[in-house]
DNA sequence: TTGTACGCGTTATCAC
DNA sequence: GTGATAACGCGTACAA
């Protein structure tokens, strides 16, 4: 029993059911007019010839691909490889099919227009690191856009992220009322909107009780960049007592050069705290404390956000914020009540 | 300056050129005839109206997308998190687009179909768990279609794998050389090729020096129930001396497990070994001893494979596997040499 | 080398 | 309700 090789079509369906090619279309058009009867008769010489419409000849009459475009990168980061899993899982519940692009290619420049040539409907990016200057030339060629965990100073195009700033100013407020003073922060890679946001709510929370950041390096938002900015830092002297990060990775390295390299014990002699609330913050070897972006809500937002844009057509930018959680683990002093 | 709200076609710029329609779909196709002047004046006015072509329409008349569907599934899994971003950067290279379907979903049998109407050229299937029947549904489209880390017993697909036997045969002589004799295992899930070949090895491994696995959990390759199955095998007596988990994600549950709940020492007590050689396996805190699949390798491979039926058009199964290798860190004793 | 004409599989429009 | 017919944007024999 041998699949059909050659594609089959709609003028061969028609010519089994005794129908008009429009009779089938209508057939396969949620929502059409049709009779039960040639309704019937189609689906059933559909059956027998294994037809199902042709997506790519719909979309050229259509105008209208019915894909959207997700350009990942740092997939080796859990954040973004769940940030990924998340999104798609909400595209295809609305139905859309999903083109992707990894980013961490070289000649991204050349794929980019690719991806357009696909015609998708619009596109999300999932992405720190990735140059504003693509979400512009994406935006030019006239789809939606939507940025996800990052946005732009000019605002000229949508997005979705945590509230960094809060999630900093909680985490400088757990610090503080744990016994803090000497506090630093590992910042993420410079330009990136996220790091930045959090630092400057850990900023204005340790200001609040007169407390300055003592010390920061920068980690580029990865475990070992993460480690080095930790040796860095533990190695001045008065040393910090307290370290936030900013993400769960560059924690997780900091955490490791700490009790590893320095002896330290942690929460008693330094704090750590992450941000993203990966898994891996919550496995019994790390007991991470971190904040909870809320990954599953951000990603429903941006789809329900593009998605809007799609179906009503209107190119409004919007700029949403999904609140973020403190979780407190085994790597911060418990706070007294 | 707005860009093109409007889809410019290549008969627009014909007109433009001077030329005809053919004339520019030639300018645009590596390798046709076209004089250096045409040539020159339809780059030229397609510059100006910024004209790309669609490659939707291309598709429809060349009766090929140049797409191909990745069907990915445990991204919280960073083995698979890699290989997708891996397998995807290989099919850019060759110039592929990449039609993205997340299998964790519910209703996977309605995506299938959903796949394949967008004209895949060929799908790529990198899961363990994804159900065969799959595998034969599309393979029955008539698409070349390879499995990546995971084979089918009856050799219907194509497919490409790591040497989960010779792994596992290789961690068997690791341990037994470095003294141990209760040797239990985490398999991941009980249907997946690769889980059941690594027993195998393992098996087979042992046999030689008349030792049989003591005695078998299942992980469901996810770092809770691995910490789990670890507590069940350490709550037996004799306790087991090393513990061979078939992924590295169970492996660091069953670290965690073994150091903090039964406060074992590692390797002294127990040696553990994990499978995958995933990033965080490297990490200080974990110093998982464990087998690298080759990912970089794997997804090399399978693109390859796929491309080559593609360009070829032939449609042989083809069954690579691709050689592992043993690294050895700080969960297992040294090695006497 | 260039242009004409047709086909790719579908949907939209309009008479019937 | 139904069926011709014209798009949709492009590749490509074929003839010139």
């Amino acid at each position: 029993m041998k699949g059909p090789k050659k594609t089959v079509s709609s003028a061969e369906v028609a010519r089994l059911a005794g129908v008009s090619r429009s009779a089938v279309s209508r057939t396969f058009t949620p929502g059409a007019y049709v009779s039960e009867e040639t309704r019937r008769r189609v689906l059933e010489a559909a059956e027998m010839l294994h037809y199902s419409p042709n997506a790519i000849a719909r979309s050229l009459s259509k105008k209208s691909s019915g894909l959207v475009g997700i350009i990942a990168s740092n997939l080796d980061n859990p954040f973004y490889a769940a940030m990924l899993a998340e999104l798609s899982s909400q595209l295809q519940r609305h139905d859309y099919g999903i083109l992707l692009l990894v980013a961490d290619s070289p000649k991204l420049d050349t794929l980019i227009p690719k991806l357009l040539s696909y015609q998708v409907d619009g596109v999300i990016l999932p992405a720190a690191t990735l140059s504003s200057q693509m979400a512009v030339i994406l935006q030019r060629s006239g789809r939606p856009v939507v940025l996800v965990n990052r946005y732009l100073r000019d605002e000229v195009v949508s997005s979705v992220s945590g509230d960094n700033v809060g999630g900093g100013r909680a985490v400088a407020e757990l610090l503080v009322a744990t016994g803090h003073r000497r506090i630093a922060f590992i910042a993420g890679q410079d330009d990136t909107s996220s790091s930045r946001d959090r630092q400057q709510g850990l900023a204005e929370g340790l200001a609040r009780h007169g407390i300055a950041i003592c010390a920061r390096e920068t980690g580029q938002f990865n475990h070992h960049q993460g480690a080095i900015a930790a040796r860095q830092l533990l190695s001045r002297y008065p040393r910090p007592d307290a370290i936030f990060c900013a993400n769960d990775v560059m924690a997780m390295g900091a955490l490791e050069v700490a009790k590893v390299e320095f002896g330290l014990r942690v929460p008693e002699d330094l704090a750590i705290v992450g941000y993203d609330n990966s898994e891996q913050a919550g496995w019994p070897l790390h007991q991470l404390t971190t904040v909870d972006q809320h990954l599953g809500a951000m990603a429903r937002e941006a789809v329900e956000l593009l998605v809007d844009r799609l179906r009503t057509g209107h190119d409004g930018i919007e700029h949403r914020i999904v609140p973020a959680t403190l979780v407190q683990r085994a790597t911060t002093r418990r706070r007294p009540d």
